[in-house]
DNA sequence: CGCCTTCTTGAGATGACTCAATGGTGGTGG
DNA sequence: CCACCACCATTGAGTCATCTCAAGAAGGCG
């Protein structure tokens, strides 16, 4: 991992601070960080010493069983904080690891927590953006659950597909309903809690059925409504600006 | 619901506040609630006013799928703070039902915005809890993804065993090891993910085991050290008090 | 006493899993 | 430019965990 400062401003954790109010951000250190794809940036039961927050690049969050078998809790995009949880002295209690590579920009755990402690509109900010992430949680419990392999995985490509859009415009292509999509079918079987043989027969169907196009890691919807309809996705559950 | 004045102040969302800041709260209304077993508190899509605070029973959260799959998201015990979510002012994103008897304390919950941009102290606390919830909100997913009926049982056993040792002591008997358990097995189901006649016969493997006992809304660890290491749980994921 | 809810158990069905082999593609190095 | 390798996707065939359907049994309660 390279360190540089960090040039950015604009990260999505002060998205809603206006940016005369962000003079006290200079009160703190921040760098810049850059991790290939299928690093780990910190594993579960690490102490690390960072939140993040992502520029560029998609990672994943998980966590490992004893067997080995891993389940997927979150498709971070761009905007994304990385590495907040409630003991943010003790170890993580998941891992995170970079799909394709990511620039981010680190933040040091002891300085978050300061902040909170001292920042009304921070505070405010990370209510909003926890509260969001976990509703994201819930609707996976509910795929993961209560949903068979075809449903979840509609859901899925439709959450990404749309959180694309709104985290990272410029791999989302309009004209053909497209977005760039490096997430392996193991990854998608270790994301709703199934088996990646089973992915690929469930993705065979939906490409018969002609509701997507998923090659060369670019994931096109042919038929919005009807996967929708499939996955019980609804673009609510996405809202950029919550009304609190 | 009958509706009186609010008694009660030391409130789970407020337990980090000391008590001389609490003054604040004189200018909000509050108000207390009480709902019979198997009532719904809310459910999702309505527009609920308040957001309140369990003083005394058991909940769940929930979600419905359109052919009537539910999915438990969380067992609500005393001191749980329930109806807070990304977007205050929309439609709730889930359902609360109450298990037994239980009394809340209602809060409104535009106060509840107009507090959260007031006080510090208060969406500090916000932070932590959300930040708890999710971490809990990650393990289901983990369980209910990757461990099989039995791992996710005991999980859950062990997480409800321990949850009601630190929220509601006065249901926890240490010489027995047991605690008040009034949640159904169609309810374990909900929770897991699995079906309701898979949950009973789990259960005998467990009896048969000799780790648990379970009968008239009783809940007895055995043999907590196997029921732990089948379920991997581990105490510290229910931190009471993280190091924020 | 009868009804309702919850628990229990059996038997057969099936969605998803395992194991295993094949094929494609991109990168790398000789 | 080709050979090789690593990684991922694909497919078949048999197995298994969990589901579905169905019927009783065991309380609790009006």
């Amino acid at each position: 991992m390279q360190c540089v400062e960090c040039p950015v401003r604009e990260r999505a954790l002060f998205s809603g601070v206006p940016l005369d109010r962000l003079s006290w951000t200079q009160n703190y250190r921040e760098s810049q960080y850059e991790i290939e794809a299928k690093q780990e940036l910190y594993l579960e039961g690490a102490h690390s010493q960072f939140v993040y927050t992502l520029f560029s690049g998609w990672a994943i969050f998980y966590k490992t069983l004893e067997n080995g078998n891993r389940q997927i809790l979150r498709v971070a995009l761009p905007g994304d904080f990385l590495g907040f949880q409630a003991d943010l002295s003790g170890p993580m209690n998941h891992s995170v690891k970079a799909v394709t590579m990511c620039t981010l920009c680190a933040f040091p755990r002891g300085d978050l927590k300061a902040m909170l402690k001292s920042n009304l509109e921070l505070a405010t900010q990370m209510v909003i953006m926890n509260a969001k992430d976990m509703a994201l949680c819930q609707q996976h419990l509910l795929a993961t659950g209560r949903k068979n392999a075809m449903e979840a995985i509609a859901f899925l490509l439709m959450e990404i597909y749309y959180r694309v859009q709104m985290q990272n415009k410029n791999e989302y292509d309009p004209t053909t309903k497209s977005v760039f999509f490096p997430i392996a079918q193991e990854e998608i079987a270790d994301a709703v809690g199934i088996t990646p043989v089973h992915v690929n027969r469930t993705l065979r169907e939906l490409r018969n059925g002609k509701l997507i196009r998923l090659t060369d890691r670019r994931l096109t919807i042919l038929n919005e409504d009807v996967l929708a309809e499939t996955g019980g996705f609804d673009v609510s559950i996405l809202q950029k600006h919550p009304l609190l």
